[in-house]
DNA sequence: CGTTTTCCCGTAAACGTTTACGAGAACACA
DNA sequence: TGTGTTCTCGTAAACGTTTACGGGAAAACG
């Protein structure tokens, strides 16, 4: 049906790889069969075949996204992930690179789906998202040898692929600055189990502001709980039944401080009036929600085309003059101030 | 690096072709061979290569999901589809089929990304989203005879593809019921331009069940906006300032609602109380808005499963011993009653 | 024992590219 | 004229599969 290099070959009678030459802009060509060649592939309305050209190159020109599903995830997951995928793919396609996205189930399938995408060369790099501390997917891409990048840092692998992180730590350690600067000394932090690394990067920063500040740190004003809904609605009433009750909760996470200030709610606790409450990652729920939620907004989309930078720069096949690079960056965040602190 | 067929087949000492037939599962291949080499094909960790696999049969063995962003998207984009995408996923995934996410900018550059995927073969078929009224690339894809599949209807084409899309024109009728029910009479629609299809289709319901319950239609409390949230605010006014005011909006998009809503706050009209607000697609910000919106919920992890399913059944390589068939469907949506209406 | 069928396997072509190699022609230079 | 260089192109192999075809051996059948 479509048109091969073969049919544009007999069309001008000429060989297949001076069309192939002319086509990709070999210099052994002579000027005027380059043109030739060009009006001809422009009439036959020819395009090359990806996967014979994959095939002869060991390439795909296809990167493969993969997100991991939270245990007990929502209907309608992360909204979190569409801004940053949206730039990826952005600057991905500047390059004609095709985005896959590899999704599953939380657990062992996982692993499964990313051996499946690395063995039969269905993609010629990974991007991995909501690293773990301990991230089984990373040790198996370094040992395998094959090219990947991360959003999120991890205690896993060695530091010799790119990663693009959000500043956890400076947000939390910037949401306790600002809440001892309005007379907080009761500060309660709840983030996520599950290993996820930034729950750790998040507590790093709170433990240090605090005792910048000389503020003992309680460990019953910290706690863990499902990153969603459920788990903020869980855990909340915990951190507020120490004896020396919270003035303020800083939420690592956008559902988790839903359900905590329904939890709230049912006290009679409300945000903005008698606790005040931060959230570390912005969403669009925290805008809507009442009391509007303040809270630390990363700049998912630039990220996102970042990413993709980084990731190709360390690709030989695409890396410039300089080089293959490994790139890792750390991106601050910018605070939301709103109804709720 | 990756061990290929020829390895197997020197390492066990037969001829490839022996060796593929055996991984394949064909009957002209002696049990023992088979099991031979299946051990062998673990041992030396084989995976086909996809990229000469696609080669030789003609498919690529994925599928490119297209979403076209609107005009003057928000920054956090369609939560609408992670869901969606994700039964889609999940699905395709189960026939060892991956997914290719197509974006791009609004306008002419989208036609020219999906001409891509379609002429270099680097997907075996579409499934298109938003879907317009008149929209060119299902034009584009009827008359290339690629296989594709709509998430939404639309008066292009020749409806020989699938589709699935939701009811909304029967959400508009029961949205009208509801608030007639609820003693309203004046009842304002607003839905978005850009040509979507769905809000033709929300119209029409609106107006049959606004005939049926004997209400002329006022063309003063129907208006049309950008699909965000500056179009809701923007257009809501228009209404409001209807001679006989309206006591009832029906939004056809959640974020014209919040927009909506911003622009009652500032009017001090109160949704719940000084007016009742329905609107059409529910996310995750309705529920959690304040007043929290009444809203109609499609069932859209469940709605991409059965996309995938109704693709693959049209697709002649898929579609079981009865042959290929072309579904299509429209499914209700789930009314959730909260405090807006 | 001869013939036919069945079983199993090897051979080789094909999918659509890219590219290393070499060769012919033209040209330059002495 | 002889030698060397440059320009341009054709040839053919290679990437890793799948599969049509045929053939030899074994089994079945008379």
């Amino acid at each position: 049906m479509a048109s091969s290099i073969h049919d544009l070959a007999r069309h001008l009678n000429i060989s297949i790889g001076t069309v192939s030459r002319a086509l990709n802009g070999r210099a052994d060509v002579n000027a005027d069969t380059r043109q030739r060649v060009l009006a001809a592939a422009k009439q036959l309305n020819y395009s090359p075949n990806q996967s014979g050209r994959s095939l002869r190159q060991g390439a795909t020109r296809s990167i493969a996204f993969m997100l991991q599903p939270h245990p007990g995830d929502q209907q309608y997951g992360e909204p979190f992930f569409i801004p940053f995928l949206t730039g990826l793919q952005a600057r991905l396609a500047e390059y004609d690179l095709d985005l896959m996205v590899v999704m599953g189930e939380p657990g062992q399938y996982q692993q499964e789906r990313l051996r499946r995408v690395v063995e039969t060369r269905r993609a010629d790099a990974v991007v991995l998202a909501n690293t773990r501390r301990k991230d089984d997917r990373i040790d198996y891409l370094s040992k395998a040898g094959f090219p990947f990048a991360t959003l999120g840092r991890s205690q896993s692998g060695d530091d010799t692929y790119p990663s693009l992180d959000i500043d956890f730590e400076r947000a939390g350690d910037e949401a306790v600055d600002r809440l001892v600067a309005r007379g907080h000394r009761r500060i309660a932090a709840i983030r996520p189990s599950h290993d996820l690394n930034f729950g750790y990067l998040f507590l790093d920063g709170y433990r240090k502001a605090l005792k910048r500040h000389g503020i003992e740190v309680d460990p019953g004003l910290i706690a863990d709980g499902f990153i969603n809904e459920a788990g903020g609605y869980q855990v909340t009433p915990r951190v507020m039944l120490s004896k020396d009750r919270p003035t303020a909760i800083i939420f690592n996470n956008d559902a988790m401080a839903l359900g905590g200030c329904k939890a709230l709610a049912e006290m009679g606790i409300r945000p903005g009036h008698d606790i005040a409450v931060i959230v570390i990652v912005d969403t669009p729920l925290c805008r809507y929600f009442s009391p509007a939620l303040t809270a630390f907004r990363p700049s998912l989309e630039p990220m996102g085309r970042r990413l993709a930078e980084m990731l190709l720069a360390s690709l030989p096949a695409f890396a410039g003059p300089e080089g293959t690079r490994i790139i890792r960056e750390v991106w601050p965040l910018e605070l939301i101030a709103r109804d709720s602190d």
